[in-house]
DNA sequence: CCGGATCCCCAGGGATACTG
DNA sequence: CAGTATCCCTGGGGATCCGG
């Protein structure tokens, strides 16, 4: 990308991570960890495959992505997020809580998937009981599946189905994520057709983050 | 800008403010409150005035700007954010932190201002002594003037010059910048043709904030 | 002088085909 | 599977011009 030429440290970040694609790029590497070229494209729908190499070159020369050689009988090249790399975190993290506001609306032509709706979870609620017991939600939105396990104060998140979840959410996307994020409640999530089964009472210690506390 | 269609809150966040310039016109409001189109366009070296037209118009129509006449006899227009668009500090702020680590080198051709000097200190660093007397620090960077003031816990920037400093520190950006957010301490940043004149023991009631804490 | 609008040109991005 | 090559087109950079 082409420098702003700013001595200022909010343009400097944009001259590194500014271009397009870039962050999305590292969101799809810090979810899915080491991945290979093709899990990347399959995890950014809509990017050209020409800019994902260039993209990736450009982040291996900014020291924030890392190609290796995966250990054989695979033979294959793993892109991971280097030390440096990871520390835009907190970019990711407040950029995503600010962006939840345009989360309302479903765009029919948009992609969905799982990981996205998992990182939710963990980067915009706490567990308002820490020292409550261990817990397991199933969510399900239009068919990605994903698991919240509560417990020691975390919240943790998987991809995929759960053994023996104490309560299932069923419903668009939207509904889902707004019950998650505090943007709406109960009555208006099963109003967009979520169906909530088993302890609905866990719902009540997913704590939605505020920009305030983050 | 073209939308990436993803149901995920950050590519919906760069849906709004991905574009080129978009966020650094968001720092120059958010830096010098409601000012005119020749401000900003003062406040942002390098921009064409059609994109920053265009990306007025955009932020508007987000809602993220609004578009005022100033009140007579003035008689010209006041671009300012919104309640919305302010909520955007968050991610400002994370940004400029990490972009930090790309402030060492002074790079020839780099623009440089006050105001990006003055951000830093209220944005990155806590009075280690909250408690401690009133003080006030002056700051001279490649002849831009801004005075820090520390005061009930809380630290204050202003652009210009102080009546009577309890502390001077004249020297290269990237001196003044690196002693400031604990990049480097003073003896390196003496090195790089820094001076404090004055009460150097107020250098450390200034303490760096880390990503961690932030 | 302020607040843009217009025009031209080029770099960067998008879509797809193709290859080791 | 992991990219590279190609073509096309949009969006951004730079300068100039124009009305108030």
């Amino acid at each position: 990308m082409r420098s702003y030429g700013q001595y200022c440290s909010v343009a400097r970040a944009l001259d590194v991570v500014g271009d397009r694609w870039t962050l999305l790029i590292v969101r799809e590497l810090l979810l899915q960890g080491p991945c290979r070229f093709t899990d990347l494209k399959n995890g950014l729908p809509g990017i050209a495959t020409n800019l994902l190499s260039t993209r990736l070159k450009e982040l291996e020369d900014a020291g924030l992505v890392a190609r290796d050689d995966a250990p054989p009988p695979v033979a294959t090249v793993l892109y991971s997020l280097t030390e440096r790399g990871l520390t835009l975190e907190p970019v990711l993290h407040a950029l995503g809580l600010w962006g939840l506001q345009y989360m309302t609306d479903e765009r029919p032509g948009d992609a969905f998937q799982a990981r996205w709706l998992a990182y939710a979870p963990t980067w915009f609620t706490t567990d308002a009981d820490p020292d409550g017991p261990p817990a397991v939600i199933q969510l399900v939105a239009a068919g990605e599946l994903a698991v919240i396990e509560l417990g020691d104060g975390q919240i943790r998140t998987t991809i995929g189905r759960a053994a023996e979840p104490d309560l299932v959410l069923d419903g668009p996307p939207r509904a889902v994520l707004g019950l998650l994020t505090g943007a709406m409640d109960l009555k208006r999530a099963m109003r967009l057709g979520l169906s909530a089964t088993g302890h609905r009472q866990l719902l009540t210690r997913l704590r939605p983050v505020t920009a305030a506390a983050a």
